[in-house]
RNA sequence: GUCCCCAUCGUCUAGAGGCCUAGGACACGUCCCUUUCACGGACGCGACCGGGGUUCGAAUCCCCGUGGGGACGCCA
C-alpha cells in the first residue's frame, strides 16, 4: 500500500513555524517511504477562515519547497459528501439530531466543573430517535460507545488507552451546517486514502473520538504519530512575541529556507551527532518514529548558528538570488556595486544572515552614511595617518588593473614606502573605505568598492585627518 | 476539577541495564591564528527532577511524588 501523509493546516493564519515543522515531518515521511504527501486546507470554520490565510499558507510551502503531491483539497468543496455520511450514520443509528441551545449547553458544563466532574454533553436526544425536526439549534451528534475503551498505538508516544467514559456524543454537523474537524478529517481521510496522520501533539485527545467514528464507518483507522510541540524560548507556548510569526518572516530576517528546515528537523528528532543534514539525507534518514517525545523550545541563536553554515557552504551563484533580494529590500541599487557572488564570498563569514549581509554591502552600494567617532579619532588623526593614506592614494592610482592580488600588493607597498607594517596602514584606510574600524579584509573591502570610488574616498578621508 | 502526555548541561540533543569519569551541537569563558571584525583551531564551564524499588549493576526497567505541557467547544 502506498504510503500517503497530509498536511491539514485551517486557514486562520499564517503558516506558522510550528505548523512549518509539522508539514516538513509530513512530507520527510511520505518521501522516506516512497509514497505521496496530500495538502489539504480544513477551511469548516466559516467565522475565522480566510482567503488570504489560504494563501499565506500556500506561500509558507512554496517558499519552504515543501511540494505536495495531491491536492490542495479544500473541505468546503466536499460538503455533500460530509452530509452523506452524517445521514448515513444517523440512519445507522449511530448519530442522532440534537436541540439544545448553546446556552443550555454551557449551563450544562459550568453545573458539571461545580461539581468537580469532567464536563460531557448528557445525552438528552441519544435514545429519543425521533424524526429531524426544523429548528435554528439543530446540529447531529455522534453516538459515541458508552463503555469500554479506545486503545492505539502511537509511532512517537506509543501505547495509549482511553476510556470512552472520559468522552461524550460529539457534534459532527453543526447548526450552521458545516461538519466539525472532528468529522471532517476521519472522512477526509478515509477518502483521500491517508496511511499516516501525523499531526500535533495537542490532537491526541481528539484522537480515540475519531478512533470510534471510524469503527462506525467499519474503515480501519490509519497509523497516527503525534508530534510534542514546540514551545517559545521561554519554554511557554509560542506566540507571537517568540517565533510564532509567519515563517516567510524568517526570508524576510535573511534567513535560507533549507536552513530553516534543517533547523526544524533537528527539534525534536536527530540522527547520532549530526547537526547539518541536506534534504537528500534528511529523507533518507528520517523516520517520524525517531520523534521526541518531549516538547522543544526554539532558539533562533541556533537557527542563526545553522543559517550561517549554509551561508559558508553554499555556492555564491546559488546564494546570490536571496541576496539581491534583501539587497532591493534594503534600497539599494545592484549597479552601483560589485557582483553579489563577490560580496558573499566577502561577507559569508561574517554574517549569519542575509538581511545582516546587505546591511553590511552597504559600503559598497551607497556613500558611507555614518562616521564612527571613535574610528575617526583613532585611525585618522593618528600621526602616521596622513602620509599612510598618501601613499596608499598615490600606489592605488597607478594602478592599471584592478584585482583583489594587486590591490593588496600596493597597500603592502605603500605600508613598506612609509616604512610602517600593515596595521598603521590598513586600519586608516578602512575607515577611509567604510568610515568604520570593522570591515571584511582590507584588500576585499577596496576592491569591492572599485578603483575610482576608492580614491575618492581616500582624498575624503584626507580632508577629514585634517590634511 | 477530570483525563492524557512529558521529564539528560541555560537551549537542541546522544544514550534502548554494564561501552557513562554521561558524548555532540548552540550559547558562554580563556587561549591560539590575525591588518579590524569574523571564520577556524585548542581548552574550559555545564545535566541524568526527587524518593523508593527490581538487579551483581540503572540516565536507561517498575512504583510513588514533584514539576511542565496539552485537552475537556456547534475551533481546528
Amino acid at each position: 500500500m502506498t504510503v500517503r501523509t497530509r498536511f491539514a493546516p485551517s486557514p486562520t493564519g499564517y503558516l506558522h513555524i510550528g505548523g512549518a515543522r509539522t508539514a516538513l515531518y509530513c512530507w520527510l515521511e511520505s518521501q522516506h517511504r516512497g509514497g505521496e504527501f496530500i495538502l489539504r486546507i480544513e477551511d469548516t470554520d466559516r467565522e475565522r477562515s480566510t482567503e488570504a490565510a489560504v494563501q499565506a499558507i500556500l506561500d509558507g510551502m512554496k517558499w519552504l519547497d515543501l511540494a505536495h503531491d495531491e491536492g490542495p483539497y479544500y473541505q468546503t468543496l466536499r460538503m455533500q459528501r460530509y452530509r452523506q455520511v452524517a445521514e448515513d450514520l444517523i440512519r445507522a443509528g449511530k448519530a442522532y439530531y440534537a436541540y439544545e441551545t448553546r446556552e443550555e449547553l454551557d449551563a450544562m458544563r459550568a453545573q458539571q466543573m461545580e461539581a468537580g466532574i469532567k464536563p460531557r454533553y448528557n445525552g438528552a436526544y441519544r435514545e429519543r430517535s425521533e424524526p429531524a425536526r426544523e429548528d435554528p439549534n439543530r446540529v447531529i451528534r455522534f453516538k459515541n460507545p458508552a463503555t469500554g475503551s479506545v486503545v492505539f498505538q502511537d509511532k512517537v508516544k506509543g501505547r495509549i488507552e482511553w476510556s470512552n467514559e472520559e468522552l461524550d456524543d460529539l457534534v459532527i454537523f453543526r447548526s450552521d451546517g458545516y461538519p466539525t474537524y472532528n468529522f471532517a478529517v476521519v472522512v477526509d481521510d478515509i477518502d483521500m486514502k491517508i496511511t499516516d496522520v501525523i499531526r500535533g501533539d495537542d490532537h491526541v485527545n481528539n484522537t480515540p473520538r475519531q478512533i470510534n467514528i471510524y469503527n462506525a464507518l467499519g474503515v480501519m483507522a490509519p497509523q497516527f504519530a503525534h508530534l510534542p510541540m514546540i514551545l517559545g524560548s521561554d519554554g511557554q507556548k509560542l506566540s507571537k512575541r517568540h517565533g510564532a510569526v509567519s515563517v516567510m518572516q524568517y526570508r524576510d530576517d535573511g534567513y535560507l529556507p533549507h536552513a530553516v528546515l534543517n533547523y526544524l528537523v533537528r527539534l525534536g528528532w536527530s540522527h547520532g551527532d549530526q547537526e547539518i543534514f541536506s534534504r537528500a539525507q534528511m529523507i533518507e534518514l528520517f523516520d517520524v518514529a525517531d520523534v521526541n517525545h518531549s516538547a522543544a523550545r526554539f532558539d533562533l541563536e541556533k537557527l542563526g548558528w545553522i543559517n550561517q553554515q549554509y551561508l559558508k557552504s553554499d555556492d555564491p551563484m546559488a546564494l546570490a538570488g536571496h541576496l539581491e533580494w534583501q539587497l532591493r529590500e534594503a534600497g539599494f541599487d545592484l549597479a552601483s556595486g560589485p557582483a553579489c557572488t563577490d560580496v558573499i564570498v566577502a561577507l559569508r563569514d561574517r554574517a549569519r544572515t542575509l538581511k545582516e549581509m546587505a546591511e553590511k554591502a552597504a559600503i559598497w552600494y551607497a556613500p558611507i552614511a555614518h562616521w564612527d567617532d571613535a574610528a575617526v579619532a583613532k585611525h585618522l588623526k593618528a600621526a602616521t595617518a596622513v602620509p599612510a593614506l598618501t601613499a596608499v592614494h598615490a600606489q592605488l592610482a597607478g594602478m592599471t588593473e584592478w584585482k583583489v592580488e594587486l590591490v593588496h600588493k600596493a597597500i603592502e607597498d605603500a605600508a613598506a614606502a612609509i616604512g610602517e607594517g600593515m596595521g598603521k596602514v590598513a586600519q586608516p584606510l578602512r575607515v577611509a573605505m567604510t568610515g568604520t574600524q570593522v570591515s571584511p579584509s582590507i584588500d576585499h573591502t577596496v576592491y569591492l568598492v572599485g578603483q575610482k570610488r576608492a580614491l575618492q574616498r581616500i582624498s575624503d578621508a584626507l580632508k577629514r585627518a585634517g590634511a
